[in-house]
DNA sequence: GCCGTTTTCGGCCCGACTGTTTTCAGTCG
C-alpha cells in the first residue's frame, strides 16, 4: 500500500521512521495552533521531540510491545500512540487527514521560512489562498502581502528574504567539518575590547554531529557597542535583528547566528539558557517553578532574590542538581539520573591513548606508515593501528594477503626504528576487511588471524533490507578473526543514509562474540549515532573511537568520536582504545 | 493531550525583538 503526502512524496506504510513520525507531529502542532486550540500544540511538540529523540524506531517498539510500548516515550499518551499507531499501520491519523482536509496547506514547508508561523500561514491562506512555498513566493513578488492587516512592506521583504535563505540554505552543516570557522568568529567577538568573556553555546556547546545554527554569548558591560560592531564583522551577509543584548545575522557561510550579551552575573544562567537543548531547559524550569522559584537567562530568582546566575554549577546546585555535561542535555533522563545521583562518569577529552582506524599510502590514504605514526605520536598518542583498505575496494588499491603480509613487515621494520630510538609509540598491525554482499570477508582467516587490530566494515550494497544487512554483519561478527566492526552503518551526513540494522541483534551478537563496536569520529560519518552508543553502554558491549584518518591532519576528528561517545553516556571504561596497546589488545579476540 | 517529590484533575517555561500600531500579537530560541 502507498499514499502521497502533500508534497507529493510517496509513503511507504508500515516503514515509517521516527523521523516521518515527528514531522506528522508536529504538523498537528501547527495546526492545532493554527486552530487556536490550547495546550495540545505543545503536547504534540514534545510528543515529537520525544519520538525524535528516541534510541528505538517506533516500528520496532510497536511490533514488540504494541501501543502501549510506544507510551513509554515522554510525551506520547493514550491519544497520541493511538495516532502513531495509525501512521504506522495506515501511514495516516484520522484526526491529521480531518484538519488537513480543513486546511490544505503545506504547513511544514511554509512554517520553515524565517519568520512565518502558524498565525501567519492562517492568513496568507484565507486571504491570498497561499498553499505553499510556491505560493508565498508569488504572493510577496507581486506585492499583495504587504496589503493585508497588520503586514507591510517590511513583513513582506522579510519573507522574502526568509524564502531566499530557504533556497541556498544547505541544511545542517557537519560539526567537525565547520568548527574552524565557527573559531574564527568567537575570536573576533572575543577580540573587542568591551567583551570581558565570550563562548560557544548552542548545539554545538552540545557537540550535536550537525548544527543548525550558531550561538555566541558575551559578557560585556556595553552590550550596545558589541552589537554595533558584530554587525560590521566581515563573516556577516545580512543582519535579521538587533536589539540591546540580542542580534540575530546570516553569515556569509548560510549558517544563522546569534549573538546575545548578559552582564557577568547572569553568565551562568544565561550559557545554560543559550545551550539548551529547548527541552532539557524547560524541564529545569518546570523544576524550579515547582520549587517555588523562577528560572530565566538573568538568573535563579526566589521572589525578587537572585540565588544563582554567575556559574552554571550553582543553577544546577540550587535545582537539586549535580553538574550536566553538555553534552548530556537533551531531556533524554539526565535531569533525572541528576537528581538521583545517577550520572555517569563520562570519558574524557584527551582519555584516548591510541588509533584503531588509520589508513595510509598503501592505499587511498595521503601519508606514509612512518608520517601517520608521528602525527599520531605529536597529539599524545602511544599506539596506532594501521587498518588501509583490502582488495574488494579496487578503487582505493585495496590489499591482497601478499600485500598485507609485506605491510605487516613493514611495520615490524618501523617498531624496531621506534624500539632504537628508545620511543615506546607502537604500530600495529591491522587492516580494514571488506564485507561482501554474503557477509563473507574478502581475506581468508590465515591471513587475518595474523593482523593485531582486524577490523571489518561494509563499503557496497546498502539497499540490502534489514534482515540481509542484519545477517551479514552478524556473521562477519561471528569470524573470530574479526574485533572490530567499523563505521556500523556506513552512513555519511547529508550523504548517504545508514543500513538498515536490527541493532537489537547486533548488540547481542557484539555481545555473545565479544566483538568491538567503533565509534567513527570522521566528522560525517560519526557513526553509531549517539542513541546505539548508549544502548551498547547499556548492554555493556565494548567500543573503540577512531578517527578513520586518511591523511595527518585527520587526527583533530578524534575529539568529535569522544564527543559522540560522551553524547551516548559512555566511560573510560566502555571505550578500548583509554587503554594501554598491551591492555587493549587484550581485549580484543 | 500529557502528566504527577505539591496533583488521576488542573495545571501547562520564559524573555527578546519586530512590525504595525498606540499596547501587543507573533515568532523565535
Amino acid at each position: 500500500m502507498e499514499a502521497v503526502d502533500i508534497s507529493g512524496r510517496m509513503l511507504k506504510y508500515g516503514k515509517m521512521t521516527n523521523q516521518e513520525i515527528a514531522k506528522n507531529l508536529r504538523e498537528m502542532a501547527i495546526l492545532y495552533e493554527m486552530e487556536g486550540v490550547f495546550f495540545k500544540p505543545r503536547a504534540y511538540e514534545k510528543a515529537a521531540s520525544g519520538v525524535e529523540v528516541s534510541g528505538e524506531e517506533m516500528k520496532d517498539l510497536y511490533e514488540k510491545g504494541g501501543k502501549e510500548a510506544l507510551k513509554k516515550i515522554p510525551g506520547v499518551g493514550e491519544g497520541i500512540a493511538f495516532h502513531i499507531e495509525s501512521l504506522l499501520k495506515k501511514g495516516v491519523f484520522a484526526e491529521h487527514e480531518r484538519l488537513k482536509k480543513k486546511i490544505p496547506v503545506n504547513v511544514s514547508e511554509l512554517s520553515a521560512v524565517e519568520g512565518v508561523g502558524p498565525k501567519m500561514i492562517k492568513v496568507l491562506y484565507k486571504k491570498l489562498g497561499v498553499k505553499n512555498l510556491k505560493d508565498l513566493e508569488k504572493a510577496g513578488r507581486s506585492g499583495k502581502i504587504r496589503k493585508l492587516e497588520r503586514f507591510g512592506q517590511k513583513s513582506e521583504e522579510k519573507i522574502l528574504k526568509g524564502i531566499e535563505f530557504l533556497k541556498n540554505s544547505g541544511g545542517r552543516r557537519v560539526l567537525g567539518i565547520i568548527a574552524p570557522e565557527l573559531n574564527a568568529l568567537l575570536a573576533m567577538v572575543k577580540s573587542f575590547p568591551e567583551v570581558e568573556t565570550a563562548i560557544i553555546a548552542g548545539s554545538a556547546r552540545r557537540k550535536k554531529e550537525t548544527i543548525g545554527d550558531l550561538d555566541i554569548l558575551a559578557v560585556s558591560k556595553k552590550p550596545e557597542i558589541v552589537m554595533e560592531k558584530f554587525i560590521t564583522l566581515p563573516q556577516i551577509a545580512n543582519v535579521l535583528s538587533k536589539g540591546k543584548t540580542k542580534t540575530m545575522v546570516i553569515l556569509k557561510n548560510g549558517l544563522d547566528a546569534d549573538l546575545r550579551v548578559v552582564p557577568a552575573g547572569s553568565y551562568g544562567a544565561a550559557l545554560n539558557y543559550f545551550t539548551g537543548s529547548k527541552d532539557h531547559n524547560v524541564k529545569l524550569r518546570e523544576l524550579a517553578q515547582k520549587k517555588g522559584l523562577k528560572l530565566n537567562e538573568y538568573g535563579l530568582r526566589n521572589g525578587n532574590r537572585q540565588i544563582a546566575g554567575k556559574s552554571e554549577e550553582e543553577v544546577y546546585k540550587k535545582l537539586g542538581l549535580s553538574y550536566i555535561e553538555p553534552e548530556l542535555r537533551e531531556n533524554t533522563g539526565e535531569i533525572e539520573a541528576s537528581r538521583a545521583g545517577k550520572l555517569p562518569k563520562l570519558i574524557s577529552y584527551g582519555d584516548l591513548k591510541g588509533d584503531l582506524q588509520v589508513q595510509t599510502d598503501w592505499t587511498d590514504g595521503e601519508n606514509s606508515i612512518e608520517a601517520m605514526a608521528e602525527a599520531a605520536k605529536k597529539m599524545g598518542l602511544e599506539y596506532i593501528a594501521i587498518t588501509d583498505h583490502t582488495k574488494a575496494l579496487v578503487m582505493t588499491g585495496g590489499s591482497d594477503e601478499k600485500k598485507l603480509l609485506k605491510q605487516m613487515a613493514a611495520i615490524d621494520k618501523l617498531n624496531s626504528k621506534f624500539k632504537i630510538q628508545n620511543s615506546k609509540f607502537r604500530v600495529l598491525k591491522g587492516a580494514e576487511v571488506n564485507i561482501m554482499k554474503d557477509g563473507s570477508l574478502d581475506i581468508n582467516d590465515k591471513t587475518l588471524a595474523k593482523l593485531e587490530v582486524a577490523g571489518a566494515a561494509v563499503h557496497s550494497h546498502f539497499n540490502l533490507t534489514r534482515a540481509e544487512q542484519t545477517r551479514r554483519i552478524v556473521s562477519a561478527m561471528e569470524n573470530p578473526n574479526v574485533d572490530i566492526i567499523f563505521h556500523l552503518t556506513g552512513r555519511v551526513i547529508n550523504k548517504r543514509e545508514p543500513i538498515e540494522l536490527d541493532i537489537d541483534e547486533i548488540i547481542m551478537t557484539a555481545k555473545r562474540t565479544g566483538t568491538v563496536l567503533e565509534i567513527d569520529a570522521y566528522p560525517d560519518r560519526s557513526d553509531i549515532r549517539e542513541e546505539y552508543i548508549k544502548r551498547c553502554v547499556e548492554a555493556g558491549i565494548k567500543m573503540s573511537i577512531d578517527s578513520d584518518a586518511h591523511s595527518v591532519q585527520h587526527f583533530n576528528f578524534l575529539e568529535y568520536g569522544v564527543s559522540q561517545a560522551r553524547r551516548g553516556w559512555a566511560g573510560k571504561t566502555d571505550i578500548i582504545n583509554t587503554c594501554s596497546a598491551q591492555e587493549m589488545l587484550k581485549l580484543l579476540k
